[in-house]
DNA sequence: CGTCGGTTTGAATATACTCAAAGCCCGTGG
DNA sequence: CCACGGGCTTTGAGTATATTCAAACCGACG
């Protein structure tokens, strides 16, 4: 839990006093685009996808969180309403904090605060990649930087390759690199033709990792 | 200053006894991406652009920095290594402090840290926003939404309507909204036809705001 | 007056989208 | 245990949108 790496015995003691517990089945949404923002979150198992979705509908995966990350914190200090929506993609548990006890430690326990400013400087990094990427480059290569991302984060290693390890349709594939689930279908039948991954049941598996890196680099095939 | 916002005299003058100045004329390159990450800066007067590279040179603009406004603050916390390059794009005035200073300011005025989670979350916030237009809308309503964004940030108001008060080419408008600079060409001197704008020596005009924001929501022209 | 950076415009083209239809797989319920 | 239904996926054909490349143009500034 990188929020409070660092506290000492006591101030995690502290903090643990005022989170409470959630248990939620999958495909459970935990808050709506545009609600008050009441808590900040934290994945202890399972797995959350937050999307944000635009007047019309169109909607788009900010990212996927795996256990050990926080969700719906940024809402506490900027507008107090969530700017996108959290669905769990499995079984999960996680826990929260209002906003008052998050204030409160942040101020008692100044180094919460410090990590929270490296955890949001990483995430500004990371969507400014995926803004560049999707500004220049081919459809072909953001898919497979997607796929990177996700096997970095959620990567199980099988005898097959690296399997990611929570249910993943073509649109929630698409809805991450700024394309249509047409178009992931068939780049992924192609790469599954040619032998660089595997996909079944929502599942897919990277078998040729460093082909997949070329492709997100070179754009070569 | 929203960085040092809420603090005691006492403290401002602390944080400005570590301060630097620096005096920068017109595109003068601050610091370039990939650097180590010395200082974090504020800007007091003038205009600064900030971009990324890829691998290839394709570059984008991640924002443009008002005075009022920290950059280059980011990297201190993270990887040490600036993710993008800086630019002025007028004669510019900056202060900047040291990692260890920063370091030190807040940790001994939590204030900062919180307040510095408040601006991280808002441009957080701002790319993932970009990052679905982009991902989801024609390139005619993402000109007219960056259009907005610089109006909004930076916006005089001259008889004509609303000025742009920094120089912008066609390229920077293109690699704002991940499009070519021909079309944003094409597009613009269309606007310009209408009668919806105003453009000349790099200069932005709107002259019919609410034009623009239809375009802008609708994608209607 | 010439040069250089930025801009406009045209024609040809590619890339990826749209829409429609069929197929497949899985879990459910008979 | 098998048949059915529903969600997800595949595939094709046609097409729009925006890109690419080339060339001319404009205007500011030395």
């Amino acid at each position: 839990m990188e929020l409070f790496q660092g506290l000492s015995p006591v101030a995690l003691a502290d903090t643990m006093i005022c989170a409470r517990t959630h248990e939620l089945r999958a495909e459970t949404r935990i808050f709506y685009q545009g609600d008050g923002a009441a808590r900040a979150y934290a994945l202890i198992v399972g797995g959350v996808r937050i999307s944000q979705s635009g007047s019309d509908g169109e909607q788009v995966v900010i990212r996927f969180v795996a256990p050990g990350e926080m969700f719906g914190t940024v809402a506490l200090f900027t507008d107090r309403r969530y700017p996108a929506e959290a669905v769990t993609l499995t079984q999960s548990v996680a826990l929260s904090w209002s906003e008052a006890d998050m204030l409160e430690l942040m101020t008692r326990y100044p180094r919460i605060a410090v990590n929270l400013v490296g955890i949001l400087g990483r995430r500004l990094q990371e969507v400014q990649e995926r803004f560049r990427e999707i500004a220049t480059q081919s459809v072909e290569r953001r898919i497979a930087h997607a796929l990177l991302r996700l096997a970095e984060k959620a990567g199980e290693n099988t005898g097959q390759g690296t399997e990611i390890d929570f249910p993943l349709t073509r649109k929630h594939v698409a809805e991450m690199s700024g394309t249509t689930l047409y178009t992931v279908s068939r780049i992924l039948t192609r790469w599954e033709k040619s032998g660089w991954i595997v996909t079944s049941n929502q599942r897919v598996t990277l078998c040729d990792f460093t082909r997949i890196i070329r492709i997100a680099e070179d754009g070569v095939d």
